[in-house]
DNA sequence: TTCATTGCAAAGACTTTGCACTTGC
DNA sequence: GCAAGTGCAAAGTCTTTGCAATGAA
């Protein structure tokens, strides 16, 4: 599974009865054009299209990142911001998140032998696998020190905040 | 990390500061006598608290849950139904899940395999592991065999609901 | 007594949906 | 042409929060 091109994208919804929209193939190609290790939300998606110079409406973005996810193009994240992520699932290999829960930075890592419990777990009761995701909660070792939990002010800042790839606001 | 007996969870919560309150000791409770495997939306807790004859708002539901699960006491799932499930966190070993997208039916499993790699990646970054959990997506072969997703029926049911600990609406 | 905790109700964040219009095939 | 897809605005669902009252230590 290397990259949608158009033509790609077009045979895998036909497949299914869907239809090849602008909208859609704006959507697949912002995720195709992402940074490795990049994900969206709906709303960081939803302005990254209108920064591009076009407008997708939010139901129209909600509709096609569940139909592409659905579908097996992306992989919906589920990491600790209170809303869902998503990026290109690229099945070779898949990278997975170690959260931390106070400060919700995330360093992603690749591990093969978690795909291949994944694959081999799918397999065994015959499902298609889509996905496989591993999440780790954890303290990063500067909430630790703050002392967490026993401050739970939600306005203290993690140096470790704008390290890496966390998107939210 | 055995069982929770009011004496550890006074514990464990005055290490932080927090005070044991009959809420907090009826939802560890209810977590507790749990059948292994099973998992609680905060709507399922609110309604099991009440069966049992107490009261406790879904306010502080949320809360609790929350604070249990930033301790590390309870493993926080994001499974496929657009809410967050509870159980207790178990860390020996903790079970994972397969999740069909189109029918939201779960089965779970253990491997050792996961966690060590949870373990060594948290390790790696001197992050304090307190949950690890492989999540894998995929389509069960009923759902396959009815041709999903062609047909986005939200209506239609598989003939596996309800065989599995499905715990949702 | 003191400060964490609770309950209530209101607010919030995110997502879905009904419907009329548009458009791919 | 017709069913699928879109945009809009309204409605939902789940979760959080402000605040006064309560209660654990």
């Amino acid at each position: 599974m290397a990259s949608y091109t158009e033509i790609l994208l077009r045979a895998a919804l036909k497949k299914h009865g869907f239809r090849l929209t602008p909208q859609r193939e704006t959507i697949l190609n912002i995720f195709q054009t992402l940074p490795k290790g990049k994900h969206l939300s709906a709303e960081d998606l939803y302005e990254l299209v209108q920064r591009q110079g076009e407008v997708i409406s939010l139901a129209t973005i909600y509709r096609t990142v569940k139909l592409m996810s659905q579908m097996g193009i992306l992989r919906e994240l589920e990491l600790a911001e209170g809303h869902k992520h998503y990026e290109i699932n690229q099945l070779s290999p898949p990278h997975h998140h170690l959260v931390c829960v106070r400060c919700h930075q995330t360093i992603e890592f690749v591990n093969d032998l978690v795909l291949e419990v994944g694959q081999k777990q799918a397999n065994s009761a015959s499902y298609d696998l889509l996905d496989c995701q591993l999440t780790i909660h954890a303290i990063c070792p500067e909430a630790l020190q703050e002392g967490w939990p026993s401050s739970l002010s939600e306005d203290w800042q993690c140096p470790r905040s704008g390290l890496t790839g966390d998107s939210h606001h």
